[in-house]
DNA sequence: GCGCATTGCAAGCAAGCACTTGCGTTCGCT
DNA sequence: AGCGAACGCAAGTGCTTGCTTGCAATGCGC
């Protein structure tokens, strides 16, 4: 009942919004008594607190699933790897994600569940190509931090305008991912290595 | 009293979102009566449905007034310009662009005017892009329209998560569109030119 | 079989919502 | 001066919201 409630306030959420998100169409949504809503939290509020927390944690085991090796070798590989499935897991709760953008700011206590999966993957990604410098496996006169932000500010937009406007973005994750990796590696290669892929 | 509704329109429901921009916070922000909101718009989706129109017109005019050349001559430069005027528009107006993705797909009559900006962006940057590709200024082997997802979605995504996550995403526009643009710059550079920037 | 915890159901509450009605006031125009 | 358009104000309608109350039904352990 507690974990049906807290599936249901998800899915609601992600469609709706915080104000959307009607105690009784989530209760509904459950196949719950309004009032049994209400004898498990608190508050909506607290309700939705907690479904996000599960989300995000959910999302992240996902993620946990296809890691960045510590120190790289195969940047293209590895990169394009954790890279789609990242997109992957964007894309499938697309509708999540722009909710969460659009909420964002709006109620304090959520802010910081609703941006834990993107505080992962820029963290990892981070990480990553900190090490692929230290090894010169990409260029050293770049942030990379800033790197990083290129690399998952494309993904992640990828991954919601591609249900948005799919004539505008058609590819599926893999080719994608493939392709901007094809671009943006290019754009990363040591200076010193000249010439084509 | 019909575009003092309209900004404050706009401004409300950047903050708030379709559910959050009541008539009577409208009607409080334009200081006019909530029945004079109802005199000239008959309800509050067709004023907001104006107000976004308006938004929409204003920021492409905006932009409108940094083109990108018919004919690319210098891509690294004519490309800085536009997309650091674009940045420049996302950030100024991050919440709204942020609520309009939210927003994304629950008001049909909505959903196309919330995506004007961006498919005037992507629209520009493409043909630009194709222009570039056939007289050789790009490298020829990857699909344009790919290439311009890429820098739109990274300018796109940066212009909101600079200001959602400033510690991650640190950089002003004109820095951002400069390190962006270096990096897939020399992604982008044709194959038989190589070496360094 | 008894007690206790969990649920459902019907009803309701105060607040907020989009939107309406009626009436009086203030204008600029002729 | 007179007229009509545009506005403010007070009030109200019917609906939805988060949340509560009271009571009866179900199930599980002892």
């Amino acid at each position: 009942m507690h974990d049906r409630l807290l599936d249901a306030a998800s899915e609601v959420f992600a469609e709706e919004g915080f104000r959307g998100a009607t105690t009784r169409k989530i209760a509904a949504r459950a196949n719950v008594n309004e009032v049994t809503l209400f004898r498990h939290f608190a508050s909506k509020e607290e309700l939705l607190a907690a479904a996000i927390d599960r989300q995000v944690e959910a999302s992240i085991a996902m993620l946990a699933r296809t890691p960045l090796p510590a120190e790289p070798h195969d940047v293209s590989a590895e990169l394009g790897r954790f890279l789609a499935a990242t997109l992957f897991g964007f894309a499938a709760s697309h509708r999540a994600v722009r909710t969460s953008l659009g909420e964002w700011g709006h109620h304090p206590a959520l802010d910081e569940r609703l941006t834990g999966t993107s505080r992962y993957v820029s963290d990892r990604v981070e990480r990553y190509l900190v090490a692929a410098q230290d090894r010169g496996l990409i260029r050293g006169d770049i942030d990379p931090v800033v790197a990083a932000q290129a690399l998952i500010a494309t993904i992640f937009a990828h991954g919601m305008l591609h249900q948005m406007m799919p004539e505008r973005f058609p590819l599926d994750p893999e080719e994608s991912v493939a392709m901007y990796l094809k671009i943006m590696l290019e754009g990363l290669r040591p200076l010193h290595a000249g010439g084509s892929a």
